[in-house]
DNA sequence: TTCCGTGCAAATCTTTTGCACGGTC
DNA sequence: GACCGTGCAAAAGATTTGCACGGAA
């Protein structure tokens, strides 16, 4: 196993993708692989951004690569990717709640929403961190997470 | 009309209660006045925060005072409010959505919502607020509004 | 072999809608 | 009298759960 992928030490390395590091994070909670999870998985490492379930069922049904996974699996892994850390939920205020990989190596954002199209983007920004960080210690509340959601136009639909 | 409630001049003055405002705002935009439509109101104009809709419907139907509303009537009106800017939406990561007042004399807030418990207070912060309105201004968007959630613990639920 | 992961169908739960009645303008 | 506001019941839509089978360990 001389090339054979160093992929296999999912250990932690800083190398390993966040998929792999999923594998492994599971797999150490006792869970076993399944071909569903291991499709959502690798939809979910290629994505920018989040995505509902419906989107991550059609994405995997369209593509003729990846094997179809139903409604209700697409549920049951993301509760669980979210339950270990690996996922975060997302709300925009539409409709469906949405869904986003989430790790120490994967840089920390926010996300803007079109009112109008409904396009969900990400971004970041430093000065925005400092002041909710800063404003963690002063609020009677131990906070583990925030969450930051700007709505408007996007540049498409105000023009 | 000497110490007669100014109250009666709702056409915006700076000392008409939100709840005044709601009803001539409405009237304005060609509404009728409703039975339910006052409870509710008068309901939201009393609170610090959010409440759902299932809230708002046990709050009117408990209270001996107030009389009760449907839910049907709570989203309608609900809805209603957010249309016109009257009441905004709060999506606190919990099952349902929240509801609460807005307005320009209302102070403007965010949320701490505990995991633990469930339970959501208001916060403000200028220095975030500053950070948000400088941001507004670099990303790809035309931002109209801002959502921030903190979630954590709450001090009685870390203890 | 044991047990978890998954699909399918049914169940739940929140929010919306259709319709008819009663009140407001 | 015309129409809007409201209640009730049914519908719609998102998410969850029950159950049985097939694959992973």
């Amino acid at each position: 196993m001389s090339d054979a992928p160093a992929d296999a030490d999912t250990s932690g390395s800083a190398t390993a993708s966040w998929k792999e590091r999923a594998e492994s994070t599971l797999a150490a909670a006792g869970h076993k692989r399944g071909g569903a999870r291991r499709a959502v998985l690798e939809l979910l490492d290629g994505q920018e951004c989040a995505l509902t379930a419906v989107e991550i069922e059609d994405a995997l049904r369209a593509r003729g690569a990846r094997r179809p996974v139903s409604r209700a699996s697409v549920y049951r892994i993301l509760d669980e990717l979210e339950r270990v850390g690996l996922a975060q939920r997302v709300e925009t205020g539409q409709t469906m709640v949405r869904f986003e990989r989430v790790s120490e190596q994967t840089e920390h954002h926010h996300h803007l929403v079109c009112d109008e199209c409904g396009q969900v983007m990400p971004f970041s920004d430093d000065e925005l961190e400092r002041a909710i960080s800063r404003l963690s210690e002063k609020v009677p509340l131990s906070v583990s997470e925030h969450e930051i959601v700007l709505r408007g136009a996007c540049r498409h639909c105000a023009s």
